[in-house]
DNA sequence: CTCTGTTGTGTTACTCTATAACATCTGTCA
DNA sequence: TGACAGATGTTATAGAGTAACACAACAGAG
């Protein structure tokens, strides 16, 4: 099997707290949150999102150094994926768009440089804070 | 004055340290050579950075924590800025695409999502580092 | 069944990245 | 001159991530 239900104790009680979550989460957060569960150290919990990373069921903001449950898993084993990320309230949203991954897979190969992993992430305020204002 | 002629002392110190450099630099890295120069404490340069920031002199690569001199001055003031950085080498590419900005632009409006600031670095290997392989 | 390799766990200690708080100094402008 | 804004210097601390080591669980090969 492939996805959760291969996970082991400390990788769903990671994945349980940051789906619990309506934002991001960092790494000392998340520890903080499972101290009852029984977690002690940092590196308990990198271990765990290291796997959940690799399975892509949660996703790394480069520009928060948090982590965020994934919203569409299973839906985008290769994708390049983007995030709208409200600096208000924390709510991410995740999207992709074809037209950007074309256009900067363009840029790689007329550069000759083969890219591994790419980080799209467009902070800012969502609707609701601004009505909020 | 808007520009590097307006710098202070720590701020030209820290400018001219990344200018040296080809590839990108953490406040720490910095520091370390700047010792000989009076640097002692990691605030001087991260207070430095802060303006240089502000000045579009500098640029902040989020997903290394590490910095790097702007490598067009003056020439993109409101640019949405996008980076190819060789994990082998260390080199970095900066480079824009108005329809890269114009799609992400989209997605922000037709979600109602005010932008602040956008992140867009491609991570892999480059064209120099495949060959030597 | 036992050996062995792989993966996950737990713990301590540590490095690297970034900021808080406070005092001082320097220039600009009224 | 006085007042203010911005830069500086220093110490201490918070936040993010990793190294190293020992042990437990489990699957597959012989
Ligand atoms: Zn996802
Ligand atoms: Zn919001
Ligand atoms: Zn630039
Ligand atoms: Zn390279």
């Amino acid at each position: 099997m492939t996805s959760s239900s291969s996970l082991t104790k400390n990788q769903k009680l990671v994945l349980d707290a940051l789906e619990k979550e309506k934002g991001p989460l960092s790494a000392y957060s998340i520890l903080d949150r499972l101290r009852d569960d029984g977690l002690r150290a940092p590196l308990q919990v990198y271990r765990a999102l290291d796997k959940l990373l690799d399975l892509q069921l949660v996703h790394r903001l480069e520009s928060l150094n948090a982590f965020v449950a994934c919203a569409h898993p299973h839906c985008h084993a290769s994708h390049m994926i983007a995030f709208g990320i409200c600096e208000t309230c924390g709510q991410v949203w995740e999207f992709s768009d074809d037209v950007v991954r074309d256009r900067l897979m363009g840029w790689a190969e007329s550069h000759d440089f083969k890219p591994s992993k790419t980080t799209i992430e467009m902070k800012g305020v969502c609707a609701d804070c601004r009505a909020a204002g």
